[in-house]
DNA sequence: TCTGGGGTCCTAGGACCC
DNA sequence: TCTGGGGTCCTAGGACCC
């Protein structure tokens, strides 16, 4: 028997939001859901039965809201924080597996079976899936291959298999499941990559394999050779069981309503901005530039549209909430212009690196930094025990008008005491 | 009326150097 | 008025992912 050297799985979960909401929720079980985004904006995530309505990945939720109203749909605003430990929970599972894991993001893993026999491998998959469903609640799909883009594949494939689990190791049949792949299905090929192909008659995953190196150097960038090698067989993308630290870090909003004042963007950039450096400070890291921008819907065509970004250069790298959210105030002021409604405001701090890379700044006093670090540490212990904003700085408005829109909010945090139910014994 | 948020990587082109 | 060749580094913007 033949034994392959690369074997990566990748694990799946299956309608992940929504099956975190039906964990709190049976009544909502083989029924139509949808988890709208930030906003109660786009729809993210739809059980098997809101798929089969036509509801679309992605689509504005104003333009389903016939559907969801004739079908009885039940709508959830998204609740990350719930989503985020749950996923953990079923990361934390699946480290149990193997050792070698790659979280790729917060619903799907790629995982190294190397270790395990061909033979045994759709065998070793199920329990994987049993064992997960059994310990988190969540369903998964799951598809192995001998590189990342054919497991991308396998599990595609593996969404509609009644078992839930597709080996395309040591199988004849890889090429007839490919010629079944539409070429926008397959990973790493986007849009503009999409008309590209399809323009030159490349409909399916088996058509893209089988066009010639060269056709394929001349005309695609390191990205599409590596892709068509992967769908060969040939491993070019390897797992990557070291995560690495992020280099950037983006908070920004859609608001409730369009804002026009500055007062109002003040406080929401001010708000994103001490979000953004708490999330740096739990990583130990320093920012060097920051990024301002601020922009008008860009879907109403017949108004005015505005977009514009100010970038910072700091002096001195730092992670000071106070010193960060002076330096993004001088940059919104910079870009803001009277007459616009604007539709979101964000804040990028770019160039992260660790604390303690860079010596001390020559300029910097000693004394007032250690102060400083001091109350930062005391500012994130604080909101940390008793909820994100418990200490903010006057800047971020307490009434926030602006704040995002969340009517279906299922007041579910696993991770938060005033969401646990309540138990009554009689 | 209502259209998400947060990332990474690649590439072309400009600035600058000798 | 004519105006080389080759290299590096940086950045903005695009494409992709979930």
């Amino acid at each position: 028997m033949l034994c392959s050297k690369n074997k990566i799985a990748l694990v799946d979960c299956n309608s992940f939001y929504v099956s975190c909401e039906r964990l709190f929720n049976t009544s909502i079980i083989k029924k139509p859901v949808i988890v709208l985004s930030s906003n109660d904006g786009c729809v993210i995530s739809r059980s098997t039965e809101a798929k089969t309505l036509g509801i679309k990945m992605g689509e504005p939720y104003f333009k389903v809201k016939k559907i969801v109203k004739e079908n009885n749909v039940k709508i959830f605003s998204s609740n990350y924080s719930l989503y985020g430990d749950i996923s953990r929970r079923v990361m934390k599972t699946l480290k149990q597996f193997s050792p070698k894991i790659e979280i790729y993001s917060i619903d799907e893993a790629f995982l190294d079976l190397s270790s395990i026999k061909d033979k045994d491998l759709l065998e070793y998959g199920s329990i994987i899936r049993k064992t997960i469903l059994k310990w988190t609640g969540i369903p998964t799909s799951i598809g192995i291959a001998t590189t990342k883009t054919l497991s991308k594949i396998a599990n595609h494939v593996a969404k509609k298999d009644s078992l839930g689990v597709i080996n395309l190791i040591n199988t004849q049949q890889i090429d007839k499941i490919l010629k079944k792949i539409k070429i926008n299905d397959v990973w790493g090929v986007g849009r503009q990559l999409t008309k590209f192909y399809i323009k030159n008659g490349i409909n399916t995953a088996y058509q893209l394999k089988k066009m010639p190196d060269a056709w394929i150097k001349k005309n695609t960038n390191v990205f599409g050779g590596r892709t068509v090698m992967e769908l060969k067989g040939l491993s070019c993308i390897s797992l990557e069981t070291y995560q690495e630290k992020r280099k950037n870090c983006c908070v920004s909003r859609s608001f409730g309503r369009k804002v026009t004042k500055l007062e109002e963007l003040n406080e929401s950039v001010t708000t994103h901005c001490l979000n953004a450096a708490e999330k740096i400070r739990l990583d130990n890291q320093t920012t060097k530039k920051i990024t301002v921008f601020i922009r008008t819907s860009p879907f109403q065509k017949d108004k005015n549209y505005y977009v514009n970004s100010k970038d910072i250069d700091l002096p001195i790298r730092t992670n000071d909430s106070i010193e960060l959210v002076k330096q993004a105030l001088i940059a919104l002021k910079y870009i803001y212009k009277k007459g616009y409604k604007y539709q979101k405001v964000g804040i990028i701090f770019s160039a992260l690196s660790d604390v303690g890379i860079y010596k001390k700044n020559l300029f910097s006093l000693i004394n007032s930094e250690e102060k400083r670090k001091k109350l930062m540490k005391a500012i994130d212990y604080t909101n940390n025990k008793y909820g994100r904003n418990a200490l903010s700085i006057a800047h971020a408005g307490l009434k926030k008008k602006w704040n995002i829109k969340r009517q279906h909010y299922s007041k579910i945090d696993t991770a938060c005491f005033d969401f646990l139910p309540i138990v009554k014994i009689a």
